[in-house]
DNA sequence: ATCCGAACCTGACGGC
DNA sequence: TGCCGTCAGGTTCGGA
């Protein structure tokens, strides 16, 4: 799915759309996606889009009477039709807004979620996160205070959604390369320059890849249908046997914890 | 409390 | 051409 990066350009090439518009109507096609689509949202008639926002990586969409909670899951994507067209097989969910537009979404294998909300600051999904990546509160001081006597490995600690959000397998393999950590370090053996270290890798390489679009692999597009192009700035993800850019020796791929990990075995320790 | 694997589901791809 | 195993951007849940 699209991670951290993607929601964000999701977001922003939504909001001209559907800012201020009325959802008319929505079609659901199939309900069944990780959990089954709320009645709310498929009953929905004349509610106006106040505002759009990111969660981690839930897309908000704020009505004047409530909420619609969106995750992509692996697979989930959206575009926007200028007209109807023809329902492909996976295209689950439309939004029929009063300007013409219709939101479509999409979701092949349906890992994602479309949840209704009367109040977001009591929802069981977004209560419990962590921070977000890009904000002040995520610092070393706080990454630090969630390391202590954690054995489990860096990796995936920063892929745990109450240290910190929107870090997935990409940008986790990303981060650790350019903060010189192995992704399979024991997370209380970080030193707290390491711990500096990683916070501001997260940060910059987040950063980059909004400013990029995001990252294109198989499923993901932007929201208005052209792909981005962080693709071609990932420094491990997906380069296995080729040379590191920083010491030339080749990346390598390792299984851990049924997800794949990248990784310069010289540079990172 | 902490950690790990299984589960949810479909499609693409490589090897034989 | 086709079948089979493997892999894919995520997250929750149950059990050890």
């Amino acid at each position: 799915m699209p991670e951290l990066p993607e929601i964000e350009t999701i977001l922003r090439g939504l909001y001209p759309y559907i800012i201020g518009q009325t959802i008319l109507n929505v079609e659901v096609r199939h309900r069944y996606l990780r959990w089954p689509v709320d009645d709310n949202i498929i009953s929905i008639s004349n509610k106006r889009v106040l505002s759009i926002t990111r969660r981690a990586k839930y897309l908000i969409l704020s009505l004047n009477y409530g909420y619609i909670i969106i995750h992509f899951g692996m697979s989930g994507r959206l575009v926007i039709l200028s007209q109807h067209q023809p329902p492909e097989k996976h295209d689950h969910i439309d939004l029929i807004l009063s300007n013409g537009y219709i939101v479509r979404y999409t979701d092949p294998r349906r890992f994602g979620a479309w949840l209704w909300s009367y109040d977001l600051a009591t929802n069981y999904l977004l209560s419990h996160l962590g921070p977000e990546p890009l904000s002040d509160e995520f610092n070393y001081r706080w990454l630090l205070s969630n390391l202590v006597n954690k054995r489990a490995a860096i990796k995936t600690l920063i892929m745990n959604n109450k240290i910190v959000v929107g870090v997935g397998n990409i940008y986790a393999n990303e981060s650790l390369f350019l903060a010189k950590i192995s992704p399979f370090r024991s997370a209380s053996t970080l030193s707290k320059q390491e711990a500096k270290y990683l916070v501001d890798s997260i940060k910059l390489v987040l950063d980059r890849a909004i400013e990029h679009g995001g990252t294109t692999l198989r499923d993901f597009l932007q929201s208005n249908g052209q792909p981005g192009c962080f693709f071609h700035k990932l420094l491990v993800y997906g380069r296995t046997g080729a040379p590191c850019f920083i010491c030339g020796m080749l990346i390598q791929k390792a299984k851990y914890r049924q997800r794949s990990s990248y990784y310069c075995s010289n540079c990172q320790n």
